[in-house]
DNA sequence: AAGTAACCGAGACGGTACGTCTCGTCTTCTA
DNA sequence: TAGAAGACGAGACGTACCGTCTCGGTTACTT
């Protein structure tokens, strides 16, 4: 078995952790992923290199810890009391669907939001299991908040029934995703607005 | 003024160049692009390291470069006689969206087309000079193939006149590459078929 | 003031102690002086780290210590009944010097005396603080030994009066030391013999 | 046999290999040798650490050639025309030797060669390979002019013929050697005359 | 045919960052 | 409160690549 053996995470310093968090963040939107080092962090953070590798595999997952944290802090200060967050049901789908999707457009503006999700995607593209840890952590339950909205839109009768709600999600959240990661054109609330009509009533004429 | 001189490029070898390629494609697919060193690609080309420096200005643009060289010989040999490459028009816009998607899917299920396009997607999304020249030589000549056939489609009364074409391919392709890119669910034939179904009658009910 | 804090010595742990001397003894002659580290005393001794730094100021110290108390104890063993340990004096000084050297050279090519001393030697020629401390605590011990039978040699007749006795008894052992710690060639008992002789009646021919 | 490559010496830069001797001899003497890192070496000579793991294999190796090179430095400006460098022969061995030991104390009494030499001797002690470099390299040739010496008053009859001269050497050099590395008392000319007569002529009265 | 330019394979160079190891200090828990 | 345990800030280790440079050697154009 040999396992190397494994540090006590009861005794780790918290202190560390958030400096090595806020550290690894500003270095990502100020320098760039590429140009962020290990070592570049612990000096940041003012750390030992040793207590990154310690508790952390990679870069990358330094980086998708922090920026977690980041969402976490961020939208409990935004929720206040800790309200669920989740999408709106104003019983008009589409006003809800654009709004939410307007919302994800304005995050992939800002930098500070950006350049690190940028990062984390594009180094889960190539390692496929940060790529699952990305995904299971950042992305699926955004995702569920989806598949939980277009359900309801079935229940009012504003969604077809025959539909695999994972597959109808990813009309909406796919040429989104498309334009932030591959940048062919500008992402805007227009854009936002368009998809969500195009999705929900198709490209083919209504005979 | 002091131009760093440029390479007289009448005077570049063809073999290098060819080997170069083959060894950059050869180390990405079997030990991943990040572990892809450019001396590696080299030392594996039997070529010196300054004639890579000279000729490209990152490993990223030596990968874009053999994988655009790999695709233009895969067609190359697949067109035969050097036949307009697009997506066919049977006057059935479903079944032919449908047949493009599914060959599209099959491409992003083979490593050796995978995995090279995964790393120049990847460093793109982070490399936004990088990504332009990606996009403005991979992804936009298929784009536009895309616009095409649905305008012949708009024309064939199969596509609401009011729609914004650049947008509405979107709605096709960006749940794909969703999939593809994030690996959140397997890219299957019926999946491409769902995607082109529902993106062409929309996910409301027509009532 | 604020001396940083003496530990209570009289809560020493001897358990530990031991330990610790038995640890780095074993360690240099295993693994050699530069391999042996303190972290690794530490463990072998199942001791934790601070105990050493407690009580020690350097690696050095601890095996200076370890070493002088191996000494005791084979001293203990052989005297036996704790008798004065010393050059012996048979009248014949020739002989007794001859022996004593002999022993000396059995000790050097003892590895389990050879390491530990050699790696104390070394370090005290580099670090002149330790060096001082080597020489009080190891060297002069038995260097004195030396004028004293040297002295009374002068007694008998056999050493000559005019001679600086200190400077006298390097003529013995600083050869000894020489091929010991240098290793130019071997030391053996017929090289002891000849020291002895050369040293007594000189280079010189008796006119 | 597997060789991982040697590398080119033909293509060596003199200037990098000066530098870097020149800084380990500077930082050895300032800061001494445990406090001397190759990294600091590599710094203090504007030098890429590779260079110095590419032709040395380790921190001694460098202080020995720098050492060296220091050495036969010294000695062409001493020699001046390149002058045959050895004990010299005015037919009175004693004066001879006493010139010579009191230089030898000279020279370790002078920082820039007692420190370096202090450290390359220590390391020899600990590491038998290193060791035996530094006897090849540095002792030997010493040693070897002495035989040379002393052959010489074996013909004028100022030494015993009976003597095996590589053993009457280290009477003189034994002595030396053991007060300059174990620093009991001091090294003074007077030392250096007292050694040379009493190995001469013996500790036992000539009846 | 000789001269000359520049590309080529090769690899040494000054550097940066890697991931590991050990230092000496500090903190926590146990006996 | 000494001691075992081990996390911590610090920084050197030896390795791997970076991108630049210099070195012959080999083409392929001049003259």
């Amino acid at each position: 078995m040999a396992e190397s053996k494994a540090p006590d995470s009861s005794r780790r310093s918290d202190r560390s952790r958030r400096a090595i968090h806020d550290a690894a963040l500003a270095l990502v939107t100020e320098i760039g992923y590429a140009r962020t080092t290990i070592e570049g962090i612990a000096a940041r953070a003012g750390v030992g290199k040793q207590t990154i590798y310690r508790w952390w595999p990679s870069k990358a997952a330094v980086l998708l810890e922090a920026f977690l944290d980041l969402g976490e802090r961020t939208a409990r200060e935004a929720g206040g009391d800790g309200a669920e967050q989740g999408i709106p049901d104003t019983g008009d789908l589409e006003t809800d669907l654009k709004l939410v999707l307007r919302a994800t457009v304005d995050e992939m503006n800002n930098p500070a939001y950006d350049l690190p999700a940028r990062a984390l995607a594009a180094e889960g593209i190539i390692d496929a299991e940060l790529g699952a840890e990305f995904a299971r952590k950042l992305l699926e339950p955004q995702l569920t908040l989806y598949v939980r909205r277009l359900a309801a839109g079935q229940d009012a009768g504003a969604v077809r029934r025959d539909l695999d709600l994972r597959i109808a999600l990813e009309l909406l959240v796919g040429p989104v995703a498309h334009r932030w990661l591959l940048r062919t054109l500008p992402l805007t609330h227009e854009y936002a607005d368009a998809i969500v009509e195009y999705a929900l009533h198709g490209l083919a004429p209504r005979n």
